[in-house]
DNA sequence: CAGCATCCGCTTTGATACTG
DNA sequence: CAGTATCAAAGCGGATGCTG
């Protein structure tokens, strides 16, 4: 492991988990949970296998990740967080939210995973409205269906809702426009997104920056 | 500007912040204000000149910092933190805290710089006694001597107090692990750290960490 | 197919020398 | 003081091959 070699809490943590891909990599664990070698390439589009293979090596030495054998069903091995591991979450937190600003000036071709939707729900949106009853958001985007549940807080998790109070389906910049605020509706929609149901559910969803002010 | 290519909020974060040397420059600007180039070099023992020169390129152009020319007794630039550039407080707060721990494992060649002394008084320590009259703690190690001023909060500055309730002295691994509880003052002691005036000022500083536990 | 290891060309980094 | 220039070494990205 290469080091800064200062004596430095921040120096010693960047040793750590400031080489590249290395926050990614516990980005896809902490949003989907144990990962196969594969899961990880998939979710880390342009990842050279030689560093995803080297990058776990480091963060299982570190004390970051785990290797396991998945129970028998599963005939290979899953990449877990240690406890260590998910500790890095604040740090998640705190790139996350000075880094979403930067979205807006995103460009077309950038590359898109559905799951990734955890990070401004977990991170970035709050419920307008935690007094009344839970609602869920259907989105349909990238590669695969995304539930937000809406309720107190918000979360993302893949699949279909059996009842959705409201249906997103569009890009992706569109749509993490609308959650964000950036966007008006009827603007994203001109641009091309598609809303079904009661618009009011959209306004559950708050920045969180704009609660802050 | 090499980038990840990802629409998300971490990788874009990361694309501005995350290459090498890039946080740490952010440090020195947050800990010892508007700094000049030589002064930048000093706090970064190892970077290349060359490096230095580019990351500050960089970090102007993503709107991190600003290069401003001095008032007229400096008859050189001095580089500033933007608004945007503040905002990394808590990255870097997210990151010292995590990182704090891998203090223990430090080598001893490792680099230090007394003004490094801001990240554990801002990020780690709190005063146990805010009810008390504040203190104030001169500490002997590295480049300059610094105080640490306990009232509340802790934090530190360079330069000479004019009482000082207790004084440190020794080797900055030493101090840092009393500081952060690591360490028994009286172990410390033996392994040749200097300490003069009453113990109790001392255990007026309480790991951040421990307060939560 | 999952999980790598190897090889190769390119880019980034680090060390040093040099300049206005 | 504040950089630029140069060059070797290391790191990275892409392609491919190997093993259960």
């Amino acid at each position: 492991m290469r080091s800064y070699g200062e004596y430095c809490a921040l120096a010693k943590g960047l040793d750590v988990i400031g080489e590249r891909w290395t926050l990614l990599i516990v980005r896809e664990l902490l949003v989907r949970g144990p990962c196969r070698y594969t899961d990880l390439r998939f979710g880390l589009p342009g990842i050279a296998t030689n560093l995803l293979a080297e990058r776990l090596r480091e963060l299982e030495l570190a004390g970051v990740i785990r290797r396991e054998a998945a129970p028998p069903p599963v005939a290979t091995a899953l990449f877990h967080l240690t406890k260590r591991g998910e500790e890095l979450e604040p740090v998640m937190r705190a790139i996350g939210s000075w880094g979403a600003p930067l979205l807006a000036e995103a460009r077309d071709e950038d590359e898109f995973r559905s799951h990734w939707l955890a990070l401004p729900a977990n991170y970035s949106l709050v419920d307008g409205r935690p007094d009344l009853a839970p609602i869920t958001i259907q989105v349909h985007t990238g590669d695969q269906p995304m539930v937000l549940e809406v309720g107190g807080t918000v979360r993302a998790r893949p699949g279909v809702a059996e009842h959705a109070d409201g249906v997103l389906t569009g890009q992706h910049k569109l749509i993490l426009g609308v959650l964000q605020g950036r966007l008006d509706l009827r603007q994203a929609q001109a641009e091309g997104l598609q809303f079904e149901g009661d618009p009011e559910v959209l306004s559950r969803l708050r920045p969180l920056s704009a609660a802050v002010v």
